[in-house]
DNA sequence: TTGAAAGCGCTAACAA
DNA sequence: TTGTTAGCGCTTTCAA
């Protein structure tokens, strides 16, 4: 049996072994296995052979005859954090029901955004979702190299031409600060992340806009930005918040929940008591804000329905669908939930 | 310019183009772009030409030659817990550090994650990281069938070929037993996950052999398993574990932080104060630990560490280390916060 | 319906 | 040092 030996010897069973094995060319071969016109009999018996070797056809000289590989990649600031967790999440469910893979990488600065998007060669992804914080030329020139189609996740230039999801997050503080103007609240405090980035500069944006709406005014001694979107970064700008503004507030309003929670532990250090001195509300609507005690009011900001919405929007587009690539918005949505509402005191 | 015209028109600039521009050979030009024997002069040329043609190497083309694509898929529970999303992060780092890439993939159920196993033929990637709530056969003979090096995060029977990383939680639930009873607890509840997992198997064990070892008595009243290692999931688990064991216990070990959140949630409902009347440990260590109030004693499992060390050891057998495969066991080490720290009442 | 052959882009023998 | 050639595994013309 000189062909099993052949086949047995190194490596994977190739449709070479195959077709050997049942007796016909390779290009029968992969017409019985693919579809192909090929007659039934030889069809079966190919498939048979196949199954027998176990012969799985090669991604890669598939992905070099056909010029499209299966994968896409996405770059997201940090894979640990749960809001980019949840969008990851959410792409590659959608990628896997259209029988795609999903390549993840990490990059926070737009230099390694950028070397990030080069490092994927052409022809290694069919397509790319990049998250990026701060979307600097350098990154938008990035895009441009990569020669694939490519979704944004966050906001981008109006002329650009690559597809974009982004959060209304000016929407999203708005909610929040009708939301505790609603509850009585008088003086809002809010504490940003870094305002260098999209997400912070859109959100103090939407801070000023909502107190003008609600007719308060804006007191810089009421905003902090932390140099990070994290709790461990929060935590000193929300003790100087409290400082520089002699407690003069009775809400505020967190750039996320990781904030929030900074708020929520400073705060109770300081023995503010939450609902009832100050309210609170977070941002992302992650799964800690549910778990918190007090459990804490957040604007959803639809991580999952960006991620959802970007994949699907780059399948689209690698379908051929022309009118796929857009730059669409969702809605935020606010999760009233303890840390915001006044409790009756029977 | 007919070559220009020939590498303008469609498709990325391939290494023919460059060569035919530069006016030597492919085989010239892969070894001036790749470091071989070649003039200085000619491999400056090359170079150069390739720059302004913005010529980057097909890496599917180059993986078809070679054997070796550069790329690791890693399937997991759930990639938006905030665990997995860890880990994931920590084995992106280690990859990237090698200029490898990361495929994720998600898969609870042992016929899923044989399936995802499955849908990487062999020669899409390089090796393997699995993380199995269950491992059972049907997995271990997806992994044999992969044909790939394989590492598993969690255990696996010793006679298996694969490496393996897992977390000692039976020592864990040792460590916060021991605590616990250091912190003059007397009756010590284990709210558990799923019992036919790994983990659940492991740390109902761990609770039992740490009783012994402390002298107290296993009391079944005292036990409960949620339906899935998740808050919602535990929150009923909770409220039976309290209506059946009438509140008899002063302390609770919870499978991980989710389940401890739920803890912390039902106890405060219940009026019942932690650290005051009940003390509570997690297991984990996530970063919602930290942040939540009060602040989460837990038990670090290693989860980074242990994605560490199995991108560490998949990546040293690639590189042809024999002996890199092998089935290693993070150290537990917990993180002493106030839901177990009895307060000094002045 | 089938087979022979070309070629995807690249690297690596082997010659010159 | 360079060029020629073969070949990685597959799909797809083009003939038969």
């Amino acid at each position: 049996m000189a062909l099993g030996a052949e086949q047995g010897m190194a490596g994977l069973p190739t449709i070479t072994a195959v077709a050997q094995v049942a007796g016909v060319s390779v290009a029968t071969a992969s017409r019985a296995l693919h579809g192909g016109g090929a007659s039934a009999a030889t069809a079966e018996r190919v498939r048979l052979v196949a199954e027998q070797l176990g012969y799985r056809p090669n991604a890669v000289a598939r992905a070099l005859q056909g010029g499209t590989i299966g994968q896409i990649a996405m770059i997201v600031p940090d894979a640990a954090n749960p809001v980019y967790a949840r969008m990851t999440s959410a792409v590659q469910h959608e990628l896997a029901a259209d029988d795609r893979h999903l390549l993840v990488a990490q990059a926070q600065d737009p230099a390694d955004v950028a070397a990030a998007i080069g490092r994927f060669g052409p022809s290694a992804i069919d397509g790319l979702i990049v998250v990026p914080l701060r979307p600097e030329q350098q990154v938008l020139e990035a895009l441009d190299a990569a020669r694939v189609p490519t979704v944004v996740i966050g906001s981008l230039p109006p002329t650009a031409v690559h597809g974009a999801v982004g959060a209304d997050s000016r929407a999203g503080v708005q909610l929040a600060i009708d939301h505790l103007v609603a509850q009585g609240a008088q003086r809002i405090a809010f504490v940003n992340g870094p305002v260098d980035t999209t997400p912070g500069r859109m959100r103090l944006e939407g801070y000023r806009l909502a107190l003008d709406a609600a007719g308060m005014d804006f007191d810089p001694a009421h905003v902090v930005a932390a140099d990070d979107f994290t709790h461990a970064a929060a935590l000193p700008a929300i003790d100087a918040l409290l400082e520089r503004s002699a407690r003069s507030f009775d809400a505020i309003v967190a750039a996320n929940d990781l904030i929030a929670f900074a708020a929520l532990r400073v705060l109770s250090d300081a023995g503010i008591a939450v609902p009832g001195d100050c309210l609170v509300v977070g941002m992302d609507d992650t799964e800690l804000a549910q778990m918190a005690i007090p459990s804490l009011t957040s604007v959803d900001l639809g991580a999952e329905a960006r991620g959802t919405l970007a994949a699907q929007q780059l399948l689209a587009s690698l379908r051929g669908d022309a009118d796929a690539i857009s730059h669409a918005t969702v809605v935020p949505r606010l999760v009233v939930r303890e840390s915001s509402t006044r409790r009756d005191r029977p």
